[in-house]
DNA sequence: ATCCTTGATGTTAGCGCTAACAATGTTGGC
DNA sequence: GCCAACATTGTTAGCGCTAACATCAAGGAT
């Protein structure tokens, strides 16, 4: 009231312009401007432009969180994301990001630090106070996912790699299709057998993955041999290539390894390269992802690609048939997108 | 007031429970309740247990638009990026991130499809729309940071690797400092003069680097070849060096590239490879990002550290400072953080 | 001429919250 | 025992916007 006083007083007081500023400027009332910002049909264009030349001249901007608060839509969108600095999760959001803005919605970011279930709540408890209107998840451990279908917001919301039985819709990426693929090719080539060199086991894309490679391997009748656990990291690829080298000294038959993700497997190749062996010479490697330098790595890598772009737009289609749906649902929704086999220098024949 | 008339009527009727709710269930006023929420002091010990019951009971959580409406704080940054898939930039995001984060302030991102001016406008337009506190550009192009400097909104506005000269605070990596590190380190090993395969040359750290090994080269009298032009791709950095290797055929002495990132080294790594030339037997070669997978590469890359998630830490802090200091700056704030050289495999001395 | 429809605008009442002030007790110094 | 100082709580008035309704003029159908 004193404020606001002062104010009308002193007209120069620079502030922010309301609603009312341009109303008056333009001779109109604030809901015929309201109209106007809105694209509202009734009103007459020469009122129109008025009010437009009102807004520029004052440089008048709506106050979302006012019309959020009327409206009771903050048009915000939620993304939890744990670790972006990888590959894919970057990917990911970008394709998030790109398509809720071209939908109209605006894009509030968490990062989790740790996969906890204190974690995960405080992130969410980050989105609900922000009152997004949906969620998208990419939460790529199981633990992750379920310490968020155990949470009551933010809803709705839906996971990105968040495996199956959750009770949550779920967007992913056909990873056991690629692993399976990536095995085939290799047993096409002749190997007798495929080693495996997974993810990080808590993840599920690396669970996903290994059962692709595994079912790959029974199909053909082939040897299921112990697949090695590693973390994504280059060094744990370096490291496992190492042990799988001492068993090929050992007289163990290792022609053919499939890795879990491309960075791991530049580790597999150095490792290789350091003991000596031919790639595809001697063994074969597979990776999983087709950075963008799989192509120039020496040998250029046989991978598994994977479109994040699209799990990023089906991701963003599927959580907003939810927020129509209104929670609705009939059944738990899931997208698949297929992966796609990368044949590259690294893979060939076994040596006879 | 029909549905508010309604659910006085109903009180089963459910929807999300707002302050008057928790108060009229724990027996006090909203302010009250408020004043807990708030963690303000003056509430007896008891009143606060019955309004903490009374906010679990209901499962109340705080309208922050209401809120903000009313402080006229929306607790939100923005941040313009653009490319987040590139290395450089994701890791930057994740630092801000994490950094706003434990400043208590929530972050909406936009992503730049383009660096048009309009694209940029648009972007600038959707952050004040958010009526965002103060944003962060990670703009690594001149035109983009030009295009910032020309608008009115988003401010204060803290820009990353935004070059000098547009009058914006701006947070970098010491580009210059880094690049000189890897040509000394080079000269040092003996070879005569370093060539350069530069990034995409409308990017100021392309830019910077280019600067950082002319003046390595020139106070080092040694001759300043041509620089050739890249876009940070593997692709270009093979292409590139394919025509290295063609001058190397033609005579001239080609025995050491300074790369402008990482991805453009591998390409170089397998164009010199393709052209049987030994990496750093006959041709040393160093990078700049130092990529995870950067030691894991046959032979391990000789590059330039930079601390991205030390960057998105400093241009928080001065965003926040901005914010705080509520436009009044005296100068223009600058933040640079050191690059290190990471010296591997890649680089050795020159062939007699 | 009368009524209803339609278009263009204004008026009013909140959305859920906090700031400011008012109204109580409650304590302690003298 | 009285009053100042303080702690605790309640009351009121908006923040800037939109939805709903009210108003008024200008036709067209009857």
């Amino acid at each position: 009231m004193l404020f606001g006083g002062v104010v009308q007083v002193n007209p120069a007081e620079s502030r922010t312009p309301v609603m009312a500023d341009v109303a008056r400027l333009a001779g109109v009332s604030h809901q015929t401007v309201s109209r106007v910002v809105n694209g509202h049909p009734n009103v007459r264009e020469e009122t129109v432009l008025r009010v437009r030349r009102a807004i520029d001249e004052l440089g008048y901007h709506r106050n979302s969180t006012a019309r959020a608060l009327v409206t009771r839509r903050t048009n915000t969108l939620g993304v939890i994301a744990f670790d972006t600095t990888l590959f894919g999760p970057a990917q990911t959001l970008a394709g998030i990001e790109r398509a809720a803005r071209e939908a109209g919605y605006f894009l509030s970011m968490v990062s989790l630090d740790d996969v906890s279930p204190d974690g995960v709540a405080t992130a969410a408890d980050y989105l609900i106070q922000q009152s997004v209107e949906g969620c998208v998840a990419i939460a790529p451990q199981r633990s992750l996912v379920e310490a968020l279908a155990a949470l009551s917001g933010p809803r709705p919301l839906v996971t990105v790699e968040g495996g199956e039985g959750s009770g949550l819709p779920v967007v992913c990426v056909d990873q056991v299709q690629g692993a399976r693929d990536a095995v085939h090719h290799l047993l096409g080539l002749g190997h007798t057998t495929v080693h495996h060199i997974e993810g990080d086991p808590l993840w599920l894309e690396s669970e996903a993955r290994v059962v692709g490679w595994r079912r790959a391997l029974e199909e053909a009748g082939a040897p299921v041999p112990e697949p090695l656990q590693g973390d994504w990291s280059p060094r744990s690829g370096y490291e496992l290539a190492f042990s799988l080298v001492e068993r090929r000294a050992a007289g163990e038959r290792v022609t053919a390894i499939f890795v879990g993700n491309d960075q791991m497997a530049i580790g597999v190749l150095r490792a290789l390269h350091e003991a000596g062996l031919n790639v595809p010479g001697d063994v074969s490697v597979v990776g999983f992802d087709d950075v963008p330098e799989a192509e120039y790595l020496t040998p250029s890598l046989t991978t598994v690609y994977q479109d994040f772009a699209q799990v990023g737009r089906e991701s963003l289609a599927l959580l907003l048939g939810e927020i129509d749906r209104n929670g609705s649902a009939d059944r738990i929704a899931r997208r698949v997108v297929p992966a796609r086999l990368r044949v590259r220098g690294s893979s060939g024949p076994p040596p006879p």
